[in-house]
DNA sequence: ACCCCTCGAGTTCT
DNA sequence: CTCGAGGGGT
């Protein structure tokens, strides 16, 4: 702990402060808050009163309102809101962590071993090439990353989004699985090691059996114990429980430890890292299947829990030049196991309203355990879905978890259909507004013609308006939001930033609320005030127009800069035709009915004033201007055919990232033409106009490499 | 008039 | 995660 809080707050007027005093300033502050919020959340403790800690809090705002270089996302500014969540600082992976791609059956896999050799082939590499797969079990645990710097455990982190997650090297710290110093003469000065967080089955129990006896909530599969236990703010209560490492990948590494993912799993093993010892070298594909075979066979008699077999292609080199399709390895593959299915009652079709106003039937069922989870809804999807699987009231049907998440109704047990199951009447009118519910022709979905005066569709876009994605307000879930709703107190998005200003103006203020406080309100509060300023794209993405989702909001923001540009051109554009109509159009990824809906958004004054009131609340960040020192800023460039190493929006915002502009069609203003393989008439026409057309491969070399790839997942 | 891919929207539970 | 629809290419 650095200083008191009184010295900090009586300190020079922030327009007064110098950068480098700023900085220093920022740290100490950060250290301080932190402190603060720690003795508070996990202590239990505070040792500042309230007024103090906000007194801290603002003058931290106020150095980062005038110094914007110094937010970080672990900011406490950033953070605010989850509070008892975000007990955790973030932590930036050094190379992303990836998911997989999943096969189903056998035919699957064989599918990705063909994809393997189709494209090792296209490579021109020798097509006989042997292609040995390193199986293991894939263990349904807690993925982490270890980050080891000179031998020694420095970090652990959760995997959070793949980019992001949460620092929990203390917890880590207490498992006995994980060494905290790597032994041998060739272990590299940065290691991050990538494995799997577990609790053995008879240990989940013996953990179930002592909650229970402390009257303690038990966990609901050794899964959700693990993440639980992870999760503990507190590291004792992490060292209590009997969690498990093993170590299966690597992210950055100072040094690749050896030729193949096989050695490295020895090397990994010798340093003295768990590695799973029921992994197996296979020679090839048949024995990698015989392996699942038998792995499935042992199943009960593996005493941690599992949902299939890895398999990942051995040589590191052929990893290489595999690489990823949008961000996941095209060279491992995850081989699920069957989801368990289970029969259960359907006790009720229920309507939900969505915030377009669909009308999206879930299914209310007896409560059943599928996969470790207690299931009591399914989503039935729509209307048509209903006849097609012919689902009545009173069924019983067979259900399982989608990709062991989502339940669904696979089917109905004809057999034991009772005589007065009734089938579903779909409503053709709004279960919240009453008003007509249509179906437009050739679409699957009926939507609530009710707009605006659709509560439900109000709520609803109101808590898309504070999702993680948009404006990221944390604390406002949905019983909140619906609650504030109800009593007048947000009505339109704007309407939150004045919360805090004219609290108590609409009956009692926040903190005498049912279910808040005052430590509860001043965290929404602050929040709330945490996202005045926010980046373009989520300011639109934010808006919840139809269509317009987070990528073609990022290409909106992309290409309008500001918020001012987008909204004149949105104006302008409303007559659907002239220059800013054209323009909107010409945007690659935008068609007609993407255009048509955004306009008719803008068409709704009500949404103007919305969008308009919002803007007078916020400061909306500009995108910034990409750098032009690349070899291709400032370049227009074209991509036709089928990119190979990557999609084409993912190398559309590549080139964006690096200053160029991206068009859909080849003119003579077009500096490249990309060409995968199967390009027609846009490389013929570019021949014509004597534009450069380019491969894969000469792109890339002209864009300096692939950098966003990583030696493993 | 097709086909393929990506995106949007909706959903579950902890 | 899955479905349906939009966009773009042939």
């Amino acid at each position: 702990m650095t200083g008191s809080a009184g010295e900090s707050v009586a300190a020079a007027p922030v327009s007064e402060l110098a950068p480098d005093a700023a900085r220093a300033e920022h740290a100490r502050l950060v250290a301080e808050i932190e402190e603060h919020n720690r003795r508070y959340h996990v202590e239990d403790a505070p040792t500042v009163t309230d007024a103090e800690f906000d007194a801290l809090f603002l003058r931290l705002k106020e150095i980062e309102s005038r110094f914007p270089e110094l937010v970080t996302p672990d900011s406490p500014t950033q953070k605010v809101g989850a509070a008892p969540a975000t007990g955790f600082a973030k932590v930036r992976h050094l190379k992303p962590m990836l998911s997989l791609e999943n096969a189903f059956d056998a035919a699957g896999v064989r599918d990705f071993m063909a994809g393997v050799r189709n494209f090792l082939m296209e490579l021109r590499r020798d097509p006989s090439i042997e292609v040995a797969i390193v199986a293991e079990p894939k263990i349904d645990g807690v993925s982490a990353s270890l980050r080891y710097e000179g031998g020694r455990f420095a970090l652990g982190a959760t995997r959070g989004d793949g980019l992001v997650g949460e620092d929990v090297t203390a917890n880590l710290r207490t498992i006995a699985d994980v060494p905290d110093r790597l032994e041998g003469e060739d272990v590299p000065k940065l290691f991050e090691v990538r494995g799997e967080v577990y609790m053995l089955r008879e240990d989940f129990r013996a953990l179930n059996e002592a909650q229970r006896a402390e009257d303690k909530a038990a966990f609901a599969n050794p899964r959700n114990a693990a993440a639980g236990s992870l999760r503990q703010l507190d590291p004792s209560v992490t060292a209590g429980r009997p969690l498990r490492f093993f170590a299966y990948a690597w992210g950055e590494a100072s040094a690749v430890p050896g030729r193949t993912h096989w050695e490295m799993l020895e090397r990994l093993a010798a340093w003295g890292l768990p590695t799973n010892p029921r992994a197996k070298l296979c020679a090839d594909i048949d024995e990698a299947l015989a392996y699942y075979e038998r792995i499935a066979e042992e199943r009960s008699r593996i005493p941690y829990d599992i949902d299939g077999v890895v398999y990942k292609i051995d040589r590191l080199d052929l990893q290489e030049a595999l690489g990823f399709v949008s961000r996941r390895p095209r060279w491992a593959v995850a081989h699920k196991f069957p989801a368990e299915q289970v029969e259960t009652r359907l006790l009720a079709i229920e309507i939900q309203v969505g915030r377009t106003g669909a009308l999206t039937p879930v299914a209310r069922l007896e409560p059943v355990t599928v996969g470790g989870v207690v299931v009591s809804n399914a989503t039935l999807h729509n209307e048509d879905e209903i006849a097609r699987k012919d689902v009545r009231i009173g069924d019983t049907v067979v259900v399982q978890r989608a990709g062991d998440v989502i339940p669904q109704v696979v089917r109905v047990v004809k057999a034991k259909r009772p005589a007065d199951a009734r089938p579903f009447e779909y409503p053709d009118r709004c279960p919240a507004c009453d008003s007509l519910a249509v179906r437009e022709e050739g679409e699957a979905v009926r939507r609530c013609t009710g707009g605006l005066v659709c509560p439900a569709q109000q709520v609803e876009r109101l808590k898309h308006f504070v999702s993680r994605a948009a404006f990221d307000i944390d604390g406002l879930g949905e019983k909140q939001i619906a609650a504030f709703y109800d009593d007048g107190l947000i009505a339109k998005p704007g309407d939150l930033f004045r919360l805090a200003a004219r609290d108590g103006e609409h009956g009692a203020p926040l903190r005498d609320r049912e279910g808040w406080g005052e430590v509860s309100a001043r965290n929404l509060f602050a929040a709330i005030e945490a996202r005045r300023r926010i980046p373009l794209d989520r300011f639109i993405y934010a808006l919840g127009i139809r269509h317009v989702g987070q990528a073609t909001a990022r290409l909106l923001a992309r290409t309008y800069g500001t918020l001012d540009a987008f909204r004149a051109a949105m104006d302008a554009a409303r007559a659907r035709e002239g220059e800013a109509w054209e323009h909107l159009l010409s945007i690659d990824g935008i068609g007609k009915v993407v255009a048509g809906a955004i306009l008719d958004f803008f068409d709704e004054p009500h949404n103007r004033a919305v969008v308009d009131d919002l803007a007078r609340e916020v400061e909306v960040e500009p995108v910034e201007e990409p750098g032009a020192e690349s070899a291709i800023g400032g370049k227009t460039v074209v991509f036709t055919g089928t990119l190979e190493t990557m999609t084409r929006l993912e190398a559309k915002a590549r080139a964006e990232a690096l200053g160029a502009k991206v068009a859909g069609s080849v003119s003579r203003r077009t500096d490249y033409v990309v060409a995968g393989p199967g390009a027609g008439s846009k490389a013929a026409k570019a021949r014509d106009l004597g534009v450069t057309v380019l491969d894969e491969r000469e792109w890339l070399a002209l864009i300096g490499g692939r950098e966003m790839e990583e030696p493993n997942a």
